[in-house]
DNA sequence: GTCTATAGTGCGATAGAC
DNA sequence: GTCTATCGCACTATAGAC
């Protein structure tokens, strides 16, 4: 294989530091913090505490008071890097939401042959999801706590992942590589293969799977069932 | 194929009604109500309330005003049947758990063929994902309002589900029909894909996918890749 | 059995000292 | 910029009338 997760581990170059950076110039108006460094160094202080505690027992059950002891700073200086828990869900939802999609196009756009496109999406998809394990946790977790008519945002988040796949499918079917009676399902289970991965940490993190075996074995399984084959038994 | 959710929900015969009953009886010490019929319907009332509003925005964010509001119960009369928001969170989470694999354990029994058993095991398995809906999400997304120590029952209840599938695929290999590399992976993958049926409900409710397609289409995604071939490509 | 009223707690948010 | 102290509120849980 010509991707491995160490030599994409690597080449990674989203740090959480950059985020908060990206976050804090964007909103120099409500965060009344002059010093970019003093900022960004709380911020992302802040936003990992928060995925931390999340991850564990949920956002609702996180209190600032836990966040604020965790995080080393007080309720009163929480305050000044946003306006209400509200809020805080609000920044790490969007955020997380935008960069993971960029991070997935951006490594894509290239990639033309449908073949090697499918293996590098779901690799790419897979490590991913393990070097932003919490964000990723985060934003499939808790979204019921948008209120309704914001969840939309998510869904349609989700749709663009899987339409990634469905493009991906249709071009490999066009071409004649791929024989596939339902698209648009088989889009659907490679997404729910790609999230088992990160929502089942745990087990898989038992077993000692690696992320690489992990990716070959789903791969395999998937093209198993799109590669046009002659079957010997039925 | 030999089984359809049309005549698996005529024959199904478990109702919350029953799983009341069978709490209330086990517990009269503790609730202090002398008429079943009046204890069991309102019972009833409030495990179906509480399903749903913990489905809409999780258990955590439900108070108990909003269940009684719901529920048509004071805030009085709730806590005649449990002692504390916690216990009715182990109530339907225990009760959950029992019910779905004793479920599906029994109407698993008495067959013997891997292969039928297989698409039987799949299919049950949607099935009553499908019918006690709110139940499986429920036990899915709230385990973390679990003390750590206890989330290692629904941990174990995990493996259980997917014991099941090893079993059968073992069962297979031994026949020679089925080739599977790795036993134990494959398992995790249909059990990820059973799951994302009640996960993502709303998605396939949206573009009128039928359980019975979503059935098929994944037994024949799964027997793809275990099933011996002869591949054309490659 | 079921209600309303309320005790007691811990939350999100803020004011004002430093 | 950051802290501590505190306000007001909404929550779980209960006591006591009916």
């Amino acid at each position: 294989m010509e991707l491995s997760f160490d030599k994409f581990k690597k080449e990674f170059d989203i740090t959480v530091d950059d985020i908060c950076r990206d976050y804090y110039l964007n909103n120099r108006e409500t965060i009344n913090i002059k010093k970019e460094a003093v900022a960004v160094k709380n911020l992302t202080a802040i936003l990992n505490t928060t995925l931390k505690l999340s991850n564990d027992k949920g956002f609702q059950a996180m209190t600032l008071r836990d966040l604020s002891k965790e995080s080393g700073l007080s309720m009163g200086a929480l305050y000044t890097y946003f306006t209400s828990k509200d809020e805080l869900f609000r920044i790490i939802h969007n955020h997380g939401m935008n960069m993971i999609n960029m991070a997935l196009v951006n490594r894509l756009k290239d990639e033309t042959d449908p073949d090697v496109k499918l293996r590098k999406a779901i690799s790419i998809h897979l490590y991913l999801s393990e070097l932003m394990h919490q964000w990723f946790y985060f934003l499939y977790m808790e979204t019921r706590n948008l209120p309704r008519d914001e969840r939309k945002l998510t869904i349609e988040s989700e749709l663009f992942t899987e339409q990634i796949f469905i493009d991906i499918l249709k071009q490999g079917v066009k071409g004649g590589i791929y024989s596939i009676e339902n698209v648009i399902l088989t889009s659907a289970v490679i997404k729910a293969l790609l999230q088992d991965w990160y929502l089942k940490r745990w087990k898989y993190s038992k077993r000692k799977t690696t992320i690489d075996q992990y990716a070959s074995f789903i791969i395999n399984f998937i093209e198993s069932s799109i590669k046009p084959v002659r079957r010997r038994t039925e």
